[in-house]
DNA sequence: CATGAATGAGGTTTCATTCAT
DNA sequence: GATGAATGAAACCTCATTCAT
């Protein structure tokens, strides 16, 4: 494709990040969306975590917009907007598992930095070539992330 | 400051910021290091998280040093040395961990990937403002993360 | 012309030095390999004026290269190259005009300077519009620069 | 002596050139002077010859003056009018010798043209070593040069 | 509509000049 | 007076954007 060719489509780099931005968290929303209010705590976090792994796998510039911050400079108000509507789906989920008293009463964005800063370092080791994802590893993964945001009986 | 000042103390923009660095990861491998391969494994965890949020406090720059891949086409080898370095350390007190069955069997980058990952992510929502970091937070935290690595003895 | 269009062509200035400067001389040594070594030395001598008188009309930066020390700083390796195989051709050719004893056996390269200097000394007196190169002045020119090289019978 | 040192000593690096130039080209122009008027033409040839070689070694970066154009961007009017000056004294001795018919009648410009030239190119090889000026080489390149300008009876 | 050469604003680097010590 | 760190104008270079083909 010409350089140029893409203007055709997009105003300016910007607006062309931004829509794919849009479009890769729009994409994650509707596929978190789908039965995640029925399902009990913990598979719901499985249900997130699958999610969070398919999306990956799917590009591997996918993983670019997971890691981008809500503030990020280059972001108009559109993609925050999104940013936004995700965060309150996450922010549902957790305040039930709050409620439950079955995960830590964090605030909702400290529980999902965790979790997803602990599996997006992990995707880069992926990119790099320096861990391979297989079905064994996932499962612990997910494990220790429920187990990070888990509140425990006991602690030591 | 004027434009040419930098270049009386560094060669080129790409050494201001690899001297920078080093200096950051020389700084927190040295405070790591003290009295660390002493502790016992969960007193280990504490001093790395100690080291971790002390780090992070001292200079606002630190977490754009911490978050840096290894592989970043910015880093010369001096710089990759001194990351191999201190992974070395990590990789020694983690494989201590799982000897001794305190720690999850799971490769000591991907510990490491888990605990840095989430501790840099909800070390941006500091800087964002969008958390406050006190004390009983910290405490959480650290909790949350060694939860993550941890052996638990059942799991659900 | 835009700034930046010249590095559409050339990965630097210095590469865009030294290709120009390799052109030249790569067209200026084409040209005087023409039916050179098959010459008598006093008609070689004419051949060679030729080239010089023909390369500097040329181009108006032509002379800027022909003035070029094989030193210069910003030559690489493959100009140098050049310089040293046009340098070898007028070697041969000096040698046999020594051999002849029709030329004073001076060392090559100093045969060149004389030559080289000469002409070049007054094509800056052209370029800044003291004098007007018409084919007398040619002519008589050539006749100088062989003189000075030329092993006269008697001195004075 | 510290960089800043010149600016109490010169208004600026142009200053500074266009003093040592002239300085330069005044101490030439001196010795050039001495019992030149009366010498016959091929003596005054030598010593013309003479105060060259002499005022080259005197300093390393003679030559770079002796090189410079009249009309090279960095002389100030005082450094034009020095060089004039010099050319003058040329000029005359030129014209005494092509009215004797010892020398061509070209222009004075291009009789001077051809021996600084040379004897320029010249030097050029021994400041970068390529040769090593010795008594006998200077008396031959003095009668190279003096064989370029002379009126030679006959041409071949 | 697609292309990629041309563009120039902005980032990086140099170097003649200044000025606090 | 001497110094050399600091300065910023100008040179070099990059890359997002434009536009003639």
């Amino acid at each position: 494709m010409g350089t140029g060719t893409i203007y055709r489509y997009f105003d300016s780099k910007e607006t062309l990040v931004n829509v794919l931005f849009q479009e890769s968290i729009q994409r994650f929303t509707e596929k978190l969306k789908q039965d995640f209010s029925e399902l009990p705590v913990r598979e719901g976090f499985h249900h997130v975590f699958c999610c969070l792994v398919q999306f990956t796998k799917e590009s591997d510039y996918a993983l670019f917009f997971l890691e981008t911050k809500k503030n990020a400079h280059y972001l108009n108000d559109t993609s925050r907007k999104m940013i936004e509507n995700l965060t309150h789906m996450l922010d549902d989920y957790f305040n039930k598992g709050k409620a439950e008293g079955v995960i830590r009463s964090l605030p909702s964005n400290v529980l999902i930095a965790i979790v997803l800063g602990a599996f997006l370092k992990i995707y880069q080791l992926v990119q790099t070539g320096d861990i391979e994802m297989d079905m064994d590893l996932i499962t612990e993964l997910e494990q220790c992330c429920w187990d990070a945001i888990k509140l425990h009986s006991s602690q030591n």
